[in-house]
DNA sequence: TCATAAAGTAAAAAACATTTTACATTTGAA
DNA sequence: TTCAAATGTAAAATGTTTTTTACTTTATGA
């Protein structure tokens, strides 16, 4: 799964940690997504979605193999 | 968080198991997810949101709650 | 250059999603 | 009304996300 979070972020000037406090996780998990290590839950996705202002679909997109 | 699952999947005329077969989980996360009685995963909601196309933010929707 | 903020990394533990198996309840069509 | 399909439920096991702590590396401005 591909993600335009850190696009997104620096859209905003926030540092991943300010990120972190906006949505209400750690730093470490703003971080390790946007590197793609794990797919989010759903609920933060939205929080990112909100903070943004751009839809859940416009910040991650499936990718082939999340399809198998 | 709330979530429309229940009427999009009646739109298409699929069962939970039809679903769950099409999204690659199994029929009892289907049904739990419609339930609420918890949030996917990303990737899991991007799959619902190509199956149904709809866009993710129109399936799930947070609630007051969500925020604390 | 040097100090500091920001970003990256790692590992263990906690929390939560998902599977599996199995059974109970509801619904709808014959 | 009855049978089967669909839905709901539960508990244990497994896999994944998230937290926490702590350290390393990179970027930036004074």
């Amino acid at each position: 799964m591909k993600n335009t979070i850190k696009i997104n972020r620096a859209r905003l000037g926030l540092t991943q940690a300010d990120l972190a406090v906006k949505v209400q996780v750690s730093r470490q998990t703003i971080n390790a997504m946007e590197l793609g290590k794990y797919a989010p839950s759903t609920i933060l996705s939205l929080k990112l979605s909100d903070i943004f202002d751009v839809p859940v679909n416009e910040l991650f997109m499936l990718e082939e193999g999340d399809w198998q």
